[in-house]
DNA sequence: GTGAAAGCGCTAACAC
DNA sequence: GTGTTAGCGCTTTCAC
């Protein structure tokens, strides 16, 4: 069954004997036009597989029900929240476009205004934006911002307590027994970092336990970023007993760093990352982690971006619990056993 | 920073002094405009933050270098899938658009077919379709499918081995001293389902083991449709003491239905699944499936698509093998131990 | 080297 | 009720 050439709404006018105007009304369900006429145009709209071009369309009526998704790069942390937002999104009559600038995570900095650039105005009447460094808000476009980098603008936002969320993570360490407790970070200029950090050093100094601040040490989040972090903590003479990850991606490479070094996770290291992507229950030992609820996060920032266009008042910003998720990479402090 | 409004090529072209005809030659690098003005136009786009509407663009050149991938709803699947073609596409110069219809799976026929006359002609280039039920082939667009629903087409596919992988996981089942093992099946009509339950039948004839017809029934690959299968067959009076389920969605809800029943998995019910989702690590017990490398399925597919416009020649059938995870939903029979 | 003008597929006024 | 027309933002001849 193979369809010579798209069809277009001239083809549909063309087959049904009216004029492209009658076909756009028919298709948007305008009123006036005969009951006969809508009948027989609908016909060959199923005949002819006629669907309407979501360009053209979009540049002409600046209203297309399809609502944006716009992320650097399809990792992890970008598809459960779109997984979230598509369960989320049936019903509404919106359908959904997640567009890749195709830029590796912090390569190019601007992403996220140039997509919005070429989608907004055109093809989408709205968007959430996935960790967006800058956001600028374009008059009459809504946008809803997924765990940005900066701290609370005035745009409506989607996070979850990173703050609490480490607090726990640390408690938790402690509560193991751990004193000597390694913190790899982000970056200073992400806000989720920052908070991460600081619920780390108030759990610290809740518990009378000082931070050394050799073991606090930026890892960007990624792979290979906190790989040399993770080696040059390690390679202390007096390295820590326990690694507090800023997400898990740092803390599975911090426990592929340790297995390279000749340490086990978790007898002579233990490890916690912040996320709790699927891929944290995929590693050996699988990884203890504070669970940020993705899923939940993508479908209440669809919810809301649907409620600002509608012109819904409500709270613009949500943010949802974090929640200590134990596996098996961790383990009670103890003190290493002296050599026979 | 708040940008007003969109800004578009006829600001642009106004604040350089020029025509809209030379900010688009600028824009696309052509030949035919002096340095002085592509400098100057370069800078305005710059100040301005002025990036192509791609509606408008492909609109009127037919050419994005975007590249789509079209799906029913971002699932397990197709988000793997998403993040393989994601990782393929960097570097290749096309940035990537997933577009979901926003149809339950199952829920709407020929999904696929209105996506794709939605975006084909305007704002992609070209398109993988992930699970498609039918699938023509326009003229001078460039498809792909991955896992379709019917036989091989002349249409470019990607697909993984799901016969052998059948025969691997009914071969360790029986190689656990299994003999009534149960298949649930996906539906007739899905390629995929009849191959696994062919590679089922075949590895239990290979074995000298009679299949009871009871025990292969259709549960439709989804977590609701397949709880009612497992239901019955569970219920039965001779129950089976393992399951091959036909995908873990399938194998996840025969042991969310075992468990409701008083059964343990896996000491009273062996469950294997197939795909290797990263959900079904994060289940309890974590599931032992068959891996099929979606993210390697989604790489493949992208460069096929990639080669497909380019015009290079080659294979435009690519299978990928499957494999055995063992995690810890099996164990080897052992006859139910008598009442005291 | 540059700009005017046509037109991609569609929608929205406004005539008829 | 229906068709004519203009124009969304862009690219592309083709004059100048």
């Amino acid at each position: 069954m193979a369809f010579p050439q798209r069809v277009n709404m001239s083809d549909v006018a063309r087959a049904a004997g009216v004029s492209v105007a009658t076909v756009s009304k028919v298709v948007n369900g305008r009123y006036g036009v005969a009951q006969a006429t809508v009948e027989r145009v609908q016909q060959v709209i199923h005949q002819l597989g006629y669907e309407a071009s979501l360009g053209a369309q979009s540049l002409r009526s600046h209203r297309t029900n399809v609502l944006g998704i716009l992320v650097a790069e399809f990792e992890p942390f970008s598809t459960e929240l779109l997984k979230g937002a598509s369960a989320e999104v049936t019903g509404t009559g919106y359908q959904l476009l997640a567009y890749s600038s195709g830029d590796a995570a912090g390569t190019a900095v601007g992403w996220e205004r140039r997509s919005l650039a070429r989608l907004s105005g055109t093809l989408i009447d709205g968007a959430v934006i996935v960790t967006p460094t800058v956001v600028e808000t374009k008059q009459g476009f809504h946008v809803v911002a997924v765990d940005p980098h900066t701290g609370p603008s005035g745009l409506p936002t989607v996070d979850s307590d990173n703050f609490a969320g480490a607090v726990l993570a640390t408690n938790y360490l402690l509560s193991l027994g751990h004193r000597r407790i390694a913190h790899i970070s982000g970056r200073a200029d992400l806000e989720s970092s920052r908070l991460r950090e600081a619920g780390f050093r108030q759990a610290m100094a809740d518990a009378g336990v000082a931070v050394d601040e050799r073991l606090v040490r930026v890892g960007g989040f990624r792979i290979e970023s906190a790989a040399g972090t993770a080696a040059e903590m390690l390679a202390l003479p007096d390295r820590p007993t326990a690694v507090f990850a800023g997400n898990d991606l740092s803390a599975i490479s911090t426990m592929d760093v340790a297995r390279c070094m000749g340490l086990s996770v978790p007898d002579d290291l233990s490890v916690i990352g912040f996320d709790n992507v699927p891929e944290s229950a995929l590693v050996n030992p699988p990884l203890t982690t504070i669970m940020q609820p993705i899923q939940r996060m993508g479908a209440e920032a669809l919810r809301l971006l649907v409620d600002l266009i509608a012109g819904v008042e409500r709270d613009s910003h949500i943010r949802l619990p974090t929640e200590l998720v134990v596996r098996a990479s961790c383990r009670p402090y103890s003190p290493p056993s002296s050599p026979l």
